[in-house]
DNA sequence: TGTACATCAGTGAACGCGCGTTCACTGATGTAC
DNA sequence: TGTACATCAGTGAACGCGCGTTCACTGATGTAC
């Protein structure tokens, strides 16, 4: 690869960053095309050569995002562990991620019901292809004898809901005062619990319909 | 009350609901005062007649939101009927008040994780006095006899969590094709019934902790 | 290796535009007598 | 009830500013021979 290619990626990879540097403390649709070229450091017409617009580089942040988000859910993949380790990693896992990818995760939160269509799109499509992901592991457990497939993906779904909001509020954990992220650790941890405790007995009512 | 000051409140209730309008297709972050003030048939200096600046509107329309949100909470209030039939109407209601209210709902999914910290606050204020609410519905049945106060807040966030969502989906459903609102219903209700099946299980592991 | 030309990422000036905010004002409503 | 003055919600013009986008350009990198 040649050096000036190599130049225009790393170009691009610095705006991609500024950007998400300047999302910590506001939303896409408030961010300005020249703000994010100042904060790169090159020049607003510059920003062409990477990008058509604002839209567009916010879908490529999510694509960077989402692969934070990849990297915990693979993470959380451990079926051969017992149902409360498991939990307890994961837990753990989550808000490790989100102290070392801040930025991913506070992009994810507040555009998941954001402003721009396309971006939220982008990250509901995402989303549930990792749950497709957390049901192909849960499907393999003992416990998930007898559960309808339909319902296995809501149960998927309602996991992956509970580390999204555990996630988004562990960005405001900091200003909450010390101690706060622990308690979120702990909610989130019971959370899990109460929820694998109902996925436990599910069958027991006749799918909760008894 | 005199004509001159319930023509002062008209006119900052039509600031309110064309903001609220203008709301469904953006964020509070990048709404413009003109923008608001145009749409309310106004010049822009009089808005500061009303409001500080869009962060101050912003605010009273977390409050006006809210207002909704706890018409919904109230509603779903109804501690004498059997679970099942509790979840059912839950699910209904939520749906129902979504319908009416699309804008309200709209905004509080946007931007309870959005750009603007003090609108932040006081929707995350707000959602933990509902809780409150909810959890003395909760208490006062059967099924929490031995629960852990701490933990029966847990069970309420997680209640008022899957409401939230539910509702935040429900805004999308429209552009999701038929049917669409018809499986979120169903899913919720999936949610629900799993969450209930924990809750009543909960104390055969010690808390889930077994 | 050296030369001549092509490519193209990034520049800097320019544009028209809508923004938030200020200000002195107007005229209907409110108040005191 | 009538009059004289005070209040104040809303106006319209003006301001300086930063925005997104365009354009011809520059000069380092790439390519062909």
């Amino acid at each position: 690869m040649g050096v000036r290619s190599e130049r225009k990626l790393a170009t691009r990879q610095a705006l991609l960053d500024s950007a998400l540097r300047l999302l910590e403390r506001q939303s896409l649709s408030s961010l300005g095309l020249r703000e994010v070229a100042r904060e790169a450091g090159i020049a607003p017409a510059a920003f062409y050569r990477h990008f058509a617009d604002l839209e567009e580089l916010g879908v490529e942040l999510v694509r960077e995002s989402l692969g934070s988000m990849h990297a915990l859910i693979r993470d959380i993949r451990t079926p051969d562990a017992g149902t409360e380790d498991i939990m307890r990693r994961t837990v753990d896992l989550v808000a490790a991620h989100v102290r070392e990818q801040r930025p991913h995760f506070r992009f994810l939160a507040r555009e998941r019901h954001g402003g721009v269509a396309r971006v939220r799109a982008a990250i509901a499509a995402e989303l549930d292809s990792f749950i497709d992901e957390l049901v192909e592991d849960l499907a393999v457990q003992p416990e998930s004898a007898g559960w309808d497939p339909a319902e296995m993906r809501v149960l998927g779904r309602l996991y992956v809901n509970v580390i999204m909001l555990t996630a988004a509020e562990l960005l405001d954990a900091g200003s909450a005062g010390p101690g706060a992220e622990q308690r979120i650790i702990d909610e989130a941890l019971t959370q899990l619990r109460i929820v694998s405790v109902g996925r436990l007995h599910w069958l027991e009512g006749g799918g909760g319909r008894g």
